[in-house]
DNA sequence: CCTACCGATCGGTAGG
DNA sequence: CCTACCGATCGGTAGG
């Protein structure tokens, strides 16, 4: 009869690091965006990390925790990184290109998050659902805005601002459904391309 | 003691009329596209149907093969719309441009299924799901290499047909996801916007 | 971090 | 179309 610990180690698992709150979170990400929320239990979570279900529950809540903590940070994330794109700059063009290529780089280089954001939201609970969604209107209705002054300058000229506002969000927000990080593409080069998509969306009048 | 016929009349819920696969399939397009496949339980759909879960499967052979039925068929539309609309036009950017319409109009008209495509087909077991994704890929490519064509022709100005192609489709996929049938703007509308995002994008030089 | 265990619910079947 | 029921699995707790 061989001891535990050797029968463990004779699996060929590869060795465990530590587990901790931040590891947990990142197997939830990974196991989420593959199958999504409901098609995820926490009992595969705890075999990615080489541990029994009910110590997951020393480095997080409940599921609900785990997912509202993701979708939370994500939204909070892309609205900081919003604001500050755009007061670098000034011109209401390059203000929507900016914008843009920073919303693009963002689902071209945390794929999982953004999948996640965009098809669990509904699996979360209120008021962490409703919370979530804030930020996302407050993000969608800036831009909104930022086209609606490009066209009332005479800058765009595009027939209704929210149309094209969505259209210029969720083309980048699909890159987190498609990019391929090992491709031929760079995550820049994506996120350039987008950016431009979206100025001729809109019909800016463009040096260069 | 009432009849029990007496007490289901008087629980106020609406007169069940006759349930049928295609009743079925209807209520289960509306609950999957809210929740998710997943986050459905089929004793919601027979709820929603005034029967009991077992009734069920007097119309379908199990939740699984439902799901394959309505991806299925939404891709084989989606694909046999696609051809139809292409072959009406010989112009490579007029082909775009139907291509694009008819597909945002269908993401528009058609919000429960085009949730339920792009968010459920992993939830589809093999040999079903990479039946749709060749549905898919062969609109995909279909696409890319009009958009390749106009590179070639000279007449499309882009960097990248496959980045360009993936662009103008999922920002016409999105529309099943913002677009309000009630609202101000008709779903031709939103598809005739998209159609013409799609000619900027790729900076197709148009007439008028 | 574990074992042992909980009530609830899942998709589905038997047999009318 | 129903009642009665199945094994499996779910998220989570007790108590070390």
């Amino acid at each position: 009869m061989e001891a535990k610990s050797a029968v463990r180690r004779s699996t060929g698992a590869t060795a465990r690091v530590s587990v901790n709150p931040g590891a947990v979170r990142d197997v939830a990400l990974t196991l989420f965006a593959e199958r999504g929320y409901h098609g995820t239990a926490l009992s595969q979570i705890a075999k990615s990390l080489q541990i029994q279900t009910p110590s997951l529950y020393n480095h997080m809540s409940s599921k609900q925790d785990l997912l509202g903590a993701i979708l939370q940070d994500t939204t909070d994330r892309v609205l900081s990184e919003y604001e500050d794109a755009i007061e670098a700059v000034d011109d209401v063009a390059e203000r929507l290109e900016v914008a843009t290529y920073v919303y693009a780089l963002r689902h071209a280089t945390h794929p999982r998050e953004a999948v996640i954001v965009n098809r669990d939201v509904t699996a979360l609970e209120e008021p962490a659902r409703s919370a979530v969604y804030a930020n996302r209107r407050k993000h969608a209705d800036s831009v909104r805005g930022l086209i609606q002054e490009g066209i009332d300058s005479g800058e765009f000229a595009v027939d209704n601002a929210t149309v094209a506002a969505f259209a210029i969000l969720e083309m980048c927000v699909s890159i987190a459904r498609w990019f391929d990080p090992g491709g031929l593409i760079p995550a820049e080069g994506v996120a350039r391309q987008h950016a431009q998509f979206a100025l001729r969306i809109v019909s800016a009048h463009v040096a260069g």
